[in-house]
DNA sequence: GCGACAG
DNA sequence: ATCTTGTCGC
């Protein structure tokens, strides 16, 4: 099934199709060497539904910006919780699809495999782009698991029942941790590794905290930034 | 029935 | 997610 078409999906569908995904996971060990790595995100008005979407690359894992893309598109598919990537996954593989060399690993604002269905958008876009993905959430969404001590890069699993879906990561000293998961095609472990790799000072990795930089500029730009009302009304 | 609930 | 002023803590 194709991105296009899941404005069209009823949530019943959407669960279905996740199911499906489910079975194509594969979180292993990725051995290529990562010479450059990227961020992406999506920026929107609450009341419109013009979604824009952005990824930052860079190189790895000194982190310089090495180029980004943008894409412009509109959802229909409302925000329900555990269904964010019928959501925000459109518009991404358009700015995906507009990038000229495409990173070795992508990074997503969201769960991974820490997701009911283990479907969250960082495995979904993985599996429908065959991209490595990692899912860097800024709250948790599935999975139990213990507060990590306040000191930086202090860990704790999160557990769905006994299997291991995700890592609470503390990015920085008094913040609230991250929550890291593998999407696809790279490992937990490495997950975690190369998240801290791009632990720049601030509570928020560098690939994902720059795309959403780039996204919010990007839509204030287009004019598309507050006001629930517009010039002709 | 009640609480939880990525962005 | 987005909007938004002040405020608490390091």
């Amino acid at each position: 099934m194709h991105p296009s078409e899941y404005e069209h999906l009823t949530p019943a569908q959407a669960i279905a199709y996740q199911h499906e995904l489910r079975k194509q996971i594969n979180i292993c060990p990725l051995e290529k060497q990562i010479t450059n790595i990227a961020g992406a995100d999506i920026s929107f008005n609450k009341y419109s539904d013009v979604v824009y979407a952005g990824i930052v690359v860079f190189s790895y894992p000194d982190l310089k910006v090495i180029g980004t893309s943008t894409a412009v598109g509109k959802t229909k598919f409302p925000y329900i919780s555990g269904l964010l990537a019928f959501r925000e996954v459109p518009a991404l593989l358009e700015a995906w699809q507009n990038l000229k060399t495409k990173p070795d690993l992508l990074v997503l604002d969201g769960q991974g495999t820490a997701h009911e269905r283990r479907t969250g958008i960082a495995t979904h876009f993985g599996l429908i782009a065959d991209v490595p993905t990692i899912g860097s959430a800024k709250s948790r969404l599935w999975g139990r698991f213990e507060e990590p001590i306040d000191q930086p890069f202090a860990q704790s699993p999160m557990f769905d029942k006994s299997e291991l879906v995700g890592i609470a990561l503390r990015s920085k000293r008094n913040c609230n941790p991250i929550y890291i998961s593998p999407g696809h095609k790279v490992s937990m472990e490495q997950s975690v590794e190369i998240i801290k790799n791009c632990i720049r000072g601030y509570r928020i990795p560098e690939p994902t905290r720059q795309a959403h930089n780039l996204v919010n500029k990007i839509r204030v730009e287009a004019g598309d930034n507050n006001s629930q009302t517009n010039m002709f009304d």
